[in-house]
RNA sequence: GUGGGAAUAGCUCAGCUGGUUAGAGCAUCGGAUUGUGGUUCCGGGGGUCGGGGGUUCGAAUCCCCUUUCCCACCCCA
């Protein structure tokens, strides 16, 4: 195994590449917080029971795709596959069911043991947010509007497509699980070998297959909608009804079942067509079983994640470093002055660099690299002076300034 | 976990059916230009051809193993 390299499906984030991260996490922060979200950060490794517990025993994340081990004390411990259950247990054991309703957003690394693809890494990160407390749609509403201005912000509105669907409550789920199972057994033979082997442990999955057989015979299934409670359909009509006041756009789905047990209700996609089979880029639903499940006060609970390498192979416009002023000396002497010089800048403000070594015209070169707005030019004539020349690299125009009125001088600048 | 493709300089890639010292563009460094950047011109450095084994007089090229990336499936952000 080469050492010098980095393990299997995880990777460095450059300095260019961490701007692009940086801002959609920034975005993702600010529009939060224009809903009411409040940051919270929880480890990023829990009890293992904490996931195998919340996420199902039949869910691939949790049979196939965790990060455990035990630690030198001997506990099971399993690095986060995703936050939810994460910040289920900080709210239940932080006391937080006392402050209900309460939004929360947040953002950090995952691990997945998964075969890595473009976009799919078993180190990656996400934001997200989750609303707990509030049984009405009206917090589906908010939180899917919450996640289509983000997108929308991130100037992604063209390249993504809301998808909608309902898993109705758990009467519903458990009657039309049924009804599906006893039309597909029918079938069984006919079915692609992934789907029997679905039709035993998570059944609804076989309805958004990709396989020509399935879907041929998936066409005739009974629909979602004929299981449907009078209370779920209630419910669901409330939340189109609420996106369309809310002015979200979003496509009825009722293929579109997710893969984690704990939702119900609602769930719903951002899909993209650019980034392949990993068109996935926020997702999420309502989970109103979960908390009372880990042992928690039944408190109803809805939210949606996104993956951050995913919004930032869209995002097409990064925003710029920082442009610095470029202190420049023309001798020794000069050197020292641009050490307090640029001393001075920096102390009030003014993002400054001074280069290292060479001569005038390769630290020229290097203030261009740079993206330098201005260089302030230490001559002999000028210090004699008690001056300094100031270049504006987009003009070439250059001006002496006192060096007691550099800083305001250089202020102009932006 | 299943099936397929790829890996040559920091980056993007040439290198035909195995044949001398492995190339180009960009980037980098130096010079033209020791009080002035972007353009131009000249020159330099940089590669165990992903790693290991095999076939051969001879392997970047053919075979096997391995690692990583990419594509599809599974699943998912």
């Amino acid at each position: 195994m080469p050492a010098l390299q980095p393990v299997r499906g995880t990777h460095d984030i450059l300095p260019e590449e961490i701007l692009r991260h940086r801002h959609v996490e920034e975005v993702a922060r600010a529009t939060s917080a224009l809903y009411g979200f409040a940051e919270i950060e929880t480890p990023i490794f829990e009890f293992t029971e904490v996931f195998a517990r919340t996420l199902g025993d039949t869910s691939d994340v949790v049979t196939k795709e965790m990060y455990t081990f035990e630690d030198r004390g001997g506990e099971r411990l399993t690095l986060r596959p995703e936050n939810t259950a994460g910040v289920a247990r900080a709210f239940i054991s932080g006391g937080l069911s006392q402050r209900l309703p309460l939004k929360l957003f947040y953002r950090g690394p995952m691990f997945r043991y998964e075969r890595p693809q473009k976009g799919r890494l078993r180190e990656f990160h996400q934001v997200g947010v989750e609303l707990f407390g509030v049984a009405d749609p009206i917090a589906d509403v908010e939180v899917i509007a919450l996640g289509d201005q983000f997108l929308e912000t991130l100037g992604l509105k063209h390249r993504v497509r809301c998808e909608l669907n309902t898993l109705g409550d758990m009467e519903s789920r458990r009657a039309y699980r049924e009804r599906l199972v006893a039309y597909l057994r029918d079938f069984r033979d006919r079915l692609s070998e992934d789907s029997r082997e679905r039709l035993e442990r998570n059944p609804l999955r076989i309805l958004d297959s990709k396989d020509e057989r399935d879907r041929a015979i998936v066409a005739g299934a009974p629909a979602m909608d004929e299981a449907m409670t009078d209370d779920a359909r209630r419910f669901f009509d409330a939340l189109r009804d609420g996106l369309e006041r809310a002015g979200v756009a979003y496509v009825p789905n009722p293929r579109l079942v997710r893969g984690l047990d704990y939702y119900c209700h609602t769930v719903f996609e951002f899909i993209t067509t650019d980034l392949g089979a990993q068109g996935t880029v926020l997702a999420g639903g309502r989970y109103d079983g979960l908390v009372e499940q880990m042992g928690g006060p039944a408190t109803p609970g809805v939210g949606w994640a996104a993956g951050v390498e995913r919004l930032a192979m869209l995002v097409e416009t990064a925003p710029e470093p920082t442009r610095p002023v470029a202190v420049i000396p023309f001798s020794a002497a000069g050197a020292a002055k641009g050490l307090e010089i640029t001393q001075m800048l920096r102390r009030a403000g003014i993002a400054a660099d001074m280069g290292y070594s060479g001569n005038l015209q390769k630290r020229m070169k290097r203030a261009d690299k740079l993206g330098a707005r201005a260089t302030v030019l230490l001559g002999e004539d000028e210090l004699s002076r008690g001056a300094v020349s100031v270049r504006d690299m987009a003009t070439g125009t250059q001006e002496e300034v006192p060096i007691v009125g550099l800083v305001d001088r250089l202020a102009a600048f932006g």
